[in-house]
DNA sequence: GGCCCCTTGTGAAAAGATTCACGAGCGAGG
DNA sequence: CCTCGCTCGTGAATCTTTTCACAAGGGGCC
């Protein structure tokens, strides 16, 4: 396990959510084969993603899925809970808070803040919004998630640095410096609008997530 | 300008991001170098990519900001506007309308769809939700957003590709089949907080992005 | 002009990611 | 026990992306 790629962690994720459909229509095995077709990706890659993390197959069976949903949940850091903040609370924020999903996956939101005095009080999904400036390491807060306007999104990381998330999730369409010690993700929705726009002008063969798995030379 | 990436691509929405920016600043020129250092990435990138499209720069002297700007605008297609709908009137259907962001970049949502009928009816950001069953190639959409739950995603997929869209913007965590034809973008915030959650796991040099250390402001 | 310090655009090299191809393990059936 | 059909794990080969390094200008100044 020298050095794993962000891709291979993606990757993974959705190997996780292909096995939870495959166990919920009850198969104990899968091959690498399977995994791979509903992914739209090469049973090779499946093997060399999961190989470098160490050996969860059986040669001529596959893979056990329980098993391997164990391991994978292990392996992304699941199997625990993790306590989260949203600054922001607009648009995303609200939708963020009334998303069931994300403490289905061992992420809590437990707090929300805000820099807005109207916004301040008001409850959202079960939690009353606080003023930003009450952001502290005291809550022991390990992820931030950041959803304000663009203009205010590196001053919250800052605070957010300050109050010792270890992680950061960034709305915000703009790249963030934070210490290297801090993750950081970012998901920029504009970003994506303009790549489809993108492909829409230059459109031909359009689509470049899928591949063919079959390939001739 | 044989094949672009992808990756490409993205990089371009960050440039003309940052030109944004820096024509705000009042800056005329922009060197590859400095480009770069906003982005965290290099200076050999940045020219690259821009010279996949063209010359557009001037040896000695950079990038004019407001000429590339320009150039990038109507590389990514930005220079006219787009039809789009969204499918699903929960939460992040509703963050979606009420992002103003989409708009001014060309983006206009033009109707909102939801298959509950008690939703159905209800107006959300100016537009009347109306039943999903209404989607059809009558309204002329070029981009459809899904942003329904995930068992009903590949469903919708089809419904709007029935009705004729180029491109879906696919909010819901799942990979969907789409004919080649259709441009297709996956939003995955689950997998954001698990790709988030495996870098806090293993957490050593946690950032996979490339970036100068030290402060911020 | 001559000189100096910039910067782009781009082949070539390096790094990284994916796919191929095959040895070896597994279970079933005779 | 032996063979067959299936599948994993993995080095090697291939393909892709990024970085390096430098020739070819550009502008300003004397």
């Amino acid at each position: 396990m020298s050095r794993i790629s962000e891709a291979t962690v993606r990757r993974l994720s959705h190997y996780y959510r292909v096995l939870e459909e495959v166990a919920a229509e009850g198969k104990r095995m899968i091959s690498s084969h399977l995994l791979a077709e509903r992914e739209g990706i090469t049973s090779a890659q499946v093997r060399k993603d999961l190989s470098s993390f160490g050996s969860f197959g059986r040669r001529g069976l596959g893979y056990h899925v329980e098993h391997l949903r164990g391991e994978i949940r292990a392996l992304l850091g699941l199997d625990r809970r993790w306590r989260a903040c949203v600054v922001g609370a607009g648009h995303i924020g609200t939708a963020l808070l009334g998303y069931r999903g994300f403490s289905d996956q061992g992420f809590d939101i437990v707090a929300v803040f805000d820099a807005d005095a109207e916004r301040v009080g008001r409850t959202l999904g079960g939690l009353v919004v606080r003023p930003v400036a009450q952001l502290s390491a005291r809550d022991g807060f390990e992820i931030g998630v950041i959803a304000t306007p663009v203009r205010a999104a590196q001053e919250v990381a800052d605070a957010l640095v300050a109050a010792g998330v270890s992680g950061i999730l960034n709305f915000a369409p703009r790249k963030l410096r934070v210490p290297e010690s801090v993750a950081l993700r970012t998901v920029d929705m504009t970003m994506e609008f303009e790549s489809l726009s993108y492909a829409l002008t230059h459109a031909r063969a359009a689509s470049p997530r899928r591949r063919r798995p079959r390939a001739a030379r």
